[in-house]
DNA sequence: ACCGTCTGCAACCAACTGGTTGACCACGGC
DNA sequence: GCCGTGGTCAACCAGTTGGTTGCAGACGGT
């Protein structure tokens, strides 16, 4: 049952979901059982177990025992494995950036046309002719 | 469609797919065509205008106009929604961590006990800090 | 030994995803 | 004008996800 994918995107995919970000910041607050992290929500506890469970396989999460409880544990280092990530992508769009800008300024203007000019353009309301 | 969904969830459900998340990262290094970035991998055309939506539905990348091209640009900004959610939790996790070695520090050995101070199978926790 | 609580597992269902094919639109170049 | 190139939209299909109900197991308290 998806066993597949590799770690970096099964921890994505198990904070893509709201109900999944709010455990995990409730958890970060301290441990707590199935029943207590099921209480504030209008779901039933399998539901529950459900999203710990993915939560689980993400490695996000760590489950303990204590008689019939399994308390459940934050393991915060696995959001290091985004932060790696993103950061690596996002300073290297950066530094792009800043390179683009030092070429444009020490161009005589009027030059700097080739490059894209992206606008945030929603896409435009043309006439849906379908027949 | 699936319009719903709040931005963050948009994001990381954006991220979770190692294709989406390959586009992101060549397009960290310059914008470039949805002929140039469906190039390398085995799929249509279209499978790589589907993920471009999704990316762009999450804000992660902006479509331009260039004759019949439209170049695709990162949005390196969005991360910015992502690590502050993160380091906000893995922060609070971190300090709930200090306090509890402090409290069980200074602790008459023997004594631990009720509320949320679970052991659990995985290894401890306080060990790594920065790198 | 029984009962209640906490949890996991299996089957089922509706909705979403990720891919396909096929048709179509918008250009630029002859 | 027509054709090739670059891209989108729509319909379809299989597999996954997020929820449900129902049942069974493990344990503590009485």
């Amino acid at each position: 049952m998806a066993v597949a994918a590799d770690p970096l995107s099964r921890v994505f995919a198990a904070l893509a979901d709201p109900t999944r970000r709010d455990m995990v910041a409730r958890l970060a607050a301290g441990d707590a059982t199935v029943g207590d992290l099921a209480r504030p929500y209008d779901l039933t506890v399998q539901a529950i177990s459900k999203h710990l469970k993915v939560l689980a396989d993400a490695g996000l999460v760590s489950r303990g025992r204590d008689a019939q409880r399994r308390p459940v544990h934050l393991e915060a280092e696995v959001f290091d494995l985004m932060t790696t990530w993103i950061e690596r992508y996002r300073r290297e769009a950066e530094d792009r950036y800043r390179r683009l800008d030092d070429i444009l300024a020490a161009m005589p203007d009027g030059t700097e046309h080739s490059e894209q000019d992206h606008r945030h353009e929603r896409q435009d309301p043309r006439d849906r002719d379908r027949h």
